[in-house]
RNA sequence: GCCGAAGUGGCGGAACUGGCAGACGCGCCGGACUCAAAAUCCGGUUCCCCUCGGGGAGUGUGGGUUCGAUUCCCACCUUCGGCACCA
């Protein structure tokens, strides 16, 4: 038998592969009965930051198994692969090295297809795209249009997340900590005319999850997208102020404690500031602190110890009592949440109570425990919910929630409140000032405005600039020449826009291009859409819960409004990878400590590779990277090479292959075929084979079931180790183990003619040996009375009660 | 503070529905082969006690339910993640 050479078989077989085409899969001709199962497995696709490191090779491994395992079982499977190319980290990367990025991405691209042709995976080359590819994003550009003819995108001026490294403005979901996601630069408050997406006007239905029947998310992502999310339900209260002859609403998630509001307080950055300071004794006082708090986040004002605060000099009128309570402006309260304005009831608010400490303003219960009395003096009130209203009116002696659902109704019968609920969610700001990005396709013109892009203009092609680099204002804007055109409607003068997209536009809907990945005529193909999504497993890692995966499903809820795709979710079954570390923190490029492949795959191979990444521990857990395992790993592989081997080298024979190594064959069926298709899980079936394996080893290739353990063997670890799979199945005489079924075990031959009774005292295991499968309870009893070593425990003793479970064990209680 | 996940040998981990704790592998120890080494193979490896038959303890801690708990319940500790001046 020959060494095993784990270079030359990996690159034999990919050349077979390529050949084939093997992973390619066509999409159903129109019309044609879709009666085959089909399954779109998809991990998300990588930035091209860098190369791959054992991240990577995790991920995709694992998907990978998930994919030829159902394609063995008879699906249809499409496994695609691109790349997130756009964008920012990209761009960090290019200017880390000293490129232009085109040529920096498309250079690590070239690495990363190597890389991953060199791993084996079973990926529809067919299918590649890249988001900084003219073909790709003159379909971004196309769905923006959509959306900002929706009303879905728009412009707006407000309070943006600004990082001083990176230049440019961050959505909230990329913001962590206070620090840029990507560099850890602390952001900055500024006040920008910035691009957002509407994605608040989806924030209901983004806390539901309308996935198809066989659909399954993780309980924890969607834990964090609910709390991102976040929802108050409550109501809208007019206060009026009557020397401005003017509504103010506010927010509340009480109006069960209306009676109780003692003040009012207005955030800094409310409109009604400036035209309150227009006319109030204090407006240097409000103007300065107004401007103070507008330029600190919110979380440096959350930090803050105390609270702060400034009288306006008015008052506004409380509808349900006409009682006039002073107005004040302080940064607790924040322009982005709700209405802007509160009404402050210390009595039965944490924030509100210190408020009035420290200002001396009065407190005032009118909700009070249903067994306890109204406290005297100032005190702030812990809700229970089971409570009673006091002092207020005709609603004292209602519950709690009676109080609310009462005050709101009175309210809404006389025009001053009516139910509101209120979302923690922000619209999604998108547009950004740096240079790697699609395109806005929008043009300013001084008489029509912001004027989109005729479609037919598409791709607007992201222009050459001389510097690149980011400085605060967007680099499309130096190249002139680019920036002035013609009005598309009136043909007057007009400028582009300069900002180009976040690398999460391009992010939210690749999924559906692949689908139809080099159509021309549309961003994606509806038929085939229709046919391949949702995506039926996804893998990825939970960083991006409130970010691409909230995007995404915001995506596909719009085009599904606008009637371009029937779906209303685009994942439906998610699974989150662990953490490949090393040192303890992820491994990154951005942190630095990554290992790649490459050398690893020299010295053992992607099989061993492949195989080791998921033997580490259970895909979802964080793992810590070690080489040290590998070596064994390898020994596995060449154990399998030569067990197996030797069983190829004897005639095959017609002798029924049945003992012990036939059932454990027919049983390592049933455990590999349940842990990865039930459990999804990854680790166990590696074990399960080194078992068989083991056992085969043991046996000796003249054993009648050593050809059904071999083939056994070969067959099931094919979807972990599919070059030594492969070779070895030539070898066993059969051919492309690629499309062979997945191996069914023989139900009869899983039949056991002995088990082992466990016998117990006590519940402590005394003695366990074999006996015959059929035996009664009665007989299993007697059995395990007999035995010496139980004796040695019961005797003299009596025997109270006694257990047994059918072909398995006897419990003997004695006293 | 609120919400969620996780704690098992020297290490990674297994034990799926309450029924043999530690599968599989790493590491380590001993042996075979060899002039020697590598490779390979065989045996051992939770801890403590032991007269070598075996006995006791043991899955973060403390309780509980049960004939029986890594598994279920209660409280707590630790670690990690999300949210947090969100009215």
């Amino acid at each position: 038998m020959d060494r095993y050479d784990a270079q030359r078989i990996e690159e034999r077989w990919q050349r077979v592969w390529e050949d084939a085409q093997a992973f390619h899969v066509e999409n159903p001709r129109p019309g044609a009965a879709a009666e085959e199962r089909h399954w779109y497995q998809l991990e998300m696709w990588p930035y091209p930051s860098g190369i791959l490191h054992m991240g990577h090779v995790l991920n995709y491994t694992m998907g990978d198994v998930a994919t030829h395992f159902r394609r063995r079982q008879g699906w249809r499977v499409v496994r695609p692969m691109g790349y997130d190319s756009f964008g920012l980290p990209a761009e960090n990367a290019a200017i880390n090295e000293g490129g232009h990025p085109r040529e920096i991405v498309e250079r690590n691209i070239a690495t990363i297809r190597t890389q991953m042709k060199r791993l084996g995976w079973a990926v529809d080359w067919q299918r590649e795209i890249s988001s900084h590819d003219p073909d790709y994003y003159r379909w971004t550009q196309w769905l923006f249009l959509k959306f900002f003819e929706a009303g879905l995108a728009y412009r707006k001026e407000a309070p943006v997340n600004w990082c001083p490294n990176d230049q440019t403005v961050l959505a909230n979901e990329q913001v962590v900590d206070g620090r840029c996601e990507r560099c850890g630069a602390e952001v900055e408050a500024r006040n920008l005319t910035q691009w957002f997406f509407r994605i608040t006007a989806y924030a209901d239905e983004l806390r539901r999850y309308e996935l198809p029947p066989d659909g399954e998310w993780p309980e924890r992502t969607k834990t964090i997208q609910r709390n991102w999310i976040g929802r108050s339900e409550g109501a809208e209260i007019l206060f009026r102020i009557e020397e401005l002859d003017l509504d103010v609403p506010v927010f509340t998630t009480r109006p069960d404690t209306l009676f109780g509001a003692t003040f009012f307080v207005l955030a800094p950055e409310h409109p009604l500031v400036e035209r309150l300071a227009e006319r109030s004794p204090n407006a240097g006082d409000l103007r300065e602190y107004a401007r103070k708090a507008g330029a600190k986040r919110g979380e440096e004002r959350a930090a803050a110890e105390e609270k702060t605060g400034v009288f306006t000099g008015y008052f506004a009128t409380n509808p349900v009592n006409e009682a006039r309570i002073p107005i004040w402006v302080a940064d607790y309260v924040l322009m982005e949440y709700g209405t802007g304005a509160i009404m402050a009831v210390p009595a039965h608010d944490e924030r509100d109570f210190a408020f009035a400490q420290r200002f001396d303003l009065p407190v005032v219960q009118v909700v009070a425990p249903r067994e306890g009395e109204v406290v005297e003096g100032a005190a702030y009130v812990e809700h229970t919910g089971d409570e009673v209203l006091v002092g207020s009116a005709q609603f004292s002696g209602m519950s709690s929630p009676e109080g609310k659902r009462a005050v709101v109704d009175w309210l809404a019968g006389r025009a001053r409140g009516r139910d509101a609920v209120s979302f923690r969610l922000r619209d999604w700001s998108f547009s950004r000032q740096r240079y790697w990005g699609a395109p806005i396709p929008v043009v300013y013109c001084d008489d029509c405005g912001i004027v989109p892009l005729p479609y037919d203009e598409l791709p607007l092609l992201l222009p050459e600039v001389e510097d690149y680099r980011p400085r605060g204002v967007a680099p499309l804007a130096s190249n002139e020449e680019w920036m002035r055109v013609a009005c598309p409607r009136c043909g007057g003068d007009a400028r582009r826009e300069a900002d180009t997209m976040d690398t999460f536009v391009d992010s939210a809907w690749y999924f559906l291009r692949y689908a139809e990945p080099h159509d021309q005529e549309a961003p994606f193909d509806r038929a085939a859409v229709d046919y391949w999504l949702p995506v039926s497993q996804y893998i990825g890692g939970i960083d991006h819960a409130t970010g691409h995966l909230m995007y995404s499903r915001f995506f596909v809820k719009v085009l599904n409004d606008l009637g371009l795709v029937g779906i209303r979710e685009p994942f439906a079954r998610l699974f989150h990878q662990g953490w490949v570390q090393q040192g303890g923190t992820k491994m990154s490029k951005s942190k630095g400590n990554v290992t790649g492949p490459d050398e690893l795959l020299e010295r053992y191979g992607a099989d061993a590779l492949r195989l080791y990444i998921l033997f580490l521990g259970p895909a979802d857990q964080d793992m810590e990277w070690s080489e040290s395992g590998l070596e064994g790993m390898a020994r596995f592989v060449r154990r399998l090479w030569r067990a197996v081997g030797e069983v190829a080298e004897r005639p095959a024979t017609d002798a029924p292959a049945t003992g012990t190594l036939a059932r454990k064959a027919h049983e390592t069926i049933v455990r590999v075929s349940d842990d990865i298709g039930r459990r999804f899980q990854f680790n166990t079936p590696i074990a399960a084979v080194m078992e068989l394996v083991n056992e085969l080893s043991r046996a000796g290739a003249d054993d009648p079931a050593a050809r059904l353990a071999a083939e056994t063997a070969v067959s099931l670890i094919q979807p972990y180790a599919p070059h030594v799979a492969e070779e070895l199945w030539q070898r066993l005489g059969h051919e492309r183990l690629w499309e062979q079924p997945w191996p069914q075990a023989d139900e009869s031959q899983l039949e056991r003619g002995t088990f082992e009774l466990v016998v117990q005292v006590n519940g402590k295991v005394r003695d366990r040996f074999a006996v015959d499968a059929g035996l009664s309870e009665e007989e299993m009893v007697a059995r395990a009375k007999a035995s010496a070593r139980v004796q040695a425990h019961i005797e003299g003793a009596q025997v109270r009660k006694t257990i047994v479970v059918p072909r398995k064990l006897v419990n003997l209680v004695v006293e």
